[in-house]
DNA sequence: CGACGCTACCCAAACGTTTGGGGCAATCGT
DNA sequence: ACGATTGCCCCAAACGTTTGGGTAGCGTCG
């Protein structure tokens, strides 16, 4: 009992055997620059192959290509985790513009998990693929680092790490955007829930955070949490709990801030009027929520576009350049007094 | 100024001339079945072979294996989009065991839009892939019907349609376990928020839903929606201005869930008191919501694992089999009096 | 009228595997 | 002692492309 009764695809010797050429001419024909077409064959041999080829319906071997031509038109790209919706929307950026460029993309999570990163970049690496897009890089730079060791082109995106190509949000400023939006409500106690220290996302929007603080001749306590509600939550109630309780919490990211916000009612407080509390990203729920939440708007789809559009300018041998992109803080009722 | 400083990975033939023995022995130590390799070569000969081929960091060429085996090792997975964190998390499953099987996946949006979906399930016959994963599969089965007419093997997760071979949860138990408890807590007046009327997933928690009240006596009213915050919002307005207001609300989804409440609030009412909500999937904001979501527990990333390996079934040459995963209602504060 | 340059092709090698079919010792069965 | 078997290995073709290098026929030019 055969699988797959549909007759095989058509290859390049079947077109040029039913147009009567050789298959270099097809080849030529079907698959080069214009200026090699034309040179290649008249224009009535052209007009002949491209209608064979339609009715064979013919599709080139990608394997073929990529063995002859050591090119897989394949990128890998690497995450935390793709059910992070931020992530997955950058994904989506990527994704995108990889099909307009002719490019096929596929993502696997790391867990941001050193060993699991390694691995999973081994594994890209085996399939031979064109580049990287790293969407889960460390501050320390270390497997990063060793990837550039490896001559194998890459682009950072969403974090950045060392002095390695990237494209990001400027986390700085949309941490000194929430400063000056809470500084301007009169809030005087504050606490950030600083996501993962390992993040140059989170360590970026705190820094931005505590300088414009600083400026202002306040101290701000800084406490870690997992970027998720979970790990928001907890670090929520760390803040509550020290001597001055605070008044407004920055989280430098809206699943953070989430958890956050029930940390706050579990507390007895009502987010939003007793603590005031803003996110990172703005994710569509955000705006969704019973308390819409205050978050600063980075262009995750774009990010992720751009940065394949750089590892694009890599591998055509340009010198790489990074990008930051703009943020926007939008406010909403759970920083509305 | 060349790109790629580093050396070219490793062939067979190097393996081969360092070790001094053909190429073909080579493959069949390395790539051959252990029955094969034992054939093929003396212990010192395998060992040899082995030791070179680590030294070298020898990695086949997935390409001219692929080329030559015609299979690919690729399976391509369509979803509606990937930002939705239900079908990321589908995803997850898929992912984790296809690299268990030695696949590789790459994922593509269909956004539920026929002309899209069409173009993309091309695009992965073109990259030759052994089988697709259909996450979008819309329940008039027309696209569906085709790709199998198509000779293409495919198994469908998350929806069905047709008689194709799928993995889904038990959508109808689901919504009769929603119904159940909405008539233990008393509810007479209640209404659904259907979702998009060609899903599977949502006609059929719907008629679990429906055809239970039906059994208690009861009539309910059907709103459809999208599967987000937004449709669920403008779903649960219409059931709030209709005649008899419900005191509880089924939607089926999650976001369509949080939307609902969001619309019960902006009516003056009480989501959880004056109207209880319900959601479906279980996403893991469900449960951190200010107001805790109940909601229906579908096994998201299992049913992507088993997916998967329905069709590497498949592949092999197996009868498919279709399988129902169950369900489990998970009581918050969101239904609680 | 021979050299030259086009145009429109074809030839063949190469990319790195897999795999069916040998071959040639050494060993075994009788 | 002789043929058959086994263990270990090599040869070569094929998968579907791309690409550098022909070359046959024809017109042009000095």
């Amino acid at each position: 009992m055969k699988r797959q009764g549909g007759k095989k695809p058509a290859t390049l010797r079947m077109v040029a055997e039913s147009a009567g050429v050789d298959v270099s001419t097809v080849s030529r024909v079907l698959n080069g620059p214009p200026d090699e077409v034309s040179r290649a064959a008249s224009r009535e041999t052209v007009k002949a192959i491209r209608e064979w080829a339609a009715r064979l319906d013919y599709r080139p071997n990608p394997h073929a290509k990529s063995l002859r031509t050591a090119r897989s038109n394949l990128i890998g790209v690497l995450v935390p985790r793709l059910s992070d919706v931020v992530l997955a929307t950058i994904y989506e950026g990527i994704e995108d513009a990889a099909a307009r460029h002719g490019l096929a993309t596929f993502v696997m999570n790391s867990h941001d998990r050193p060993e699991k990163q390694r691995a999973r970049t081994d594994l890209a690496l085996s399939r031979r693929v064109d580049g990287l897009v790293l969407g889960d890089a460390h501050s320390d730079a270390q497997l990063v680092d060793e990837i550039a060791a490896r001559n194998v082109p890459f682009v950072l995106v969403s974090r950045h790490a060392g002095d390695h190509p990237s494209v990001t949000c400027d986390d700085y400023l949309g941490g000194k955007l929430v400063a000056e939006h809470f500084l301007e409500l009169g809030h005087e106690q504050v606490g950030v829930i600083a996501g993962e220290p390992f993040a140059s996302t989170g360590i970026d929007r705190t820094a931005g955070f505590v300088d414009r603080y600083r400026e202002a001749g306040i101290d701000v306590p800084v406490v870690h949490s997992a970027f998720d509600t979970a790990g928001g939550h907890r670090a929520a109630e760390k803040l509550l709990q020290q001597g001055a309780r605070p008044t407004a919490m920055f989280a430098v990211n809206d699943f953070a801030a989430i958890g956050a916000m029930g940390a706050v009612r579990d507390a007895g407080l009502r987010p939003g009027e007793d603590v005031a509390v803003a996110g990172f990203n703005d994710i569509p729920l955000a705006a969704e929520l019973p308390l819409p939440l205050t978050s600063v708007r980075s262009p995750m789809h774009e990010m992720g576009k751009r940065a394949l559009e750089v590892l694009v300018a890599i591998l055509g041998g340009q010198e790489p350049r990074s990008e930051r992109l703009a943020p926007k803080l939008v406010v909403r009722a759970s920083t509305r007094p």
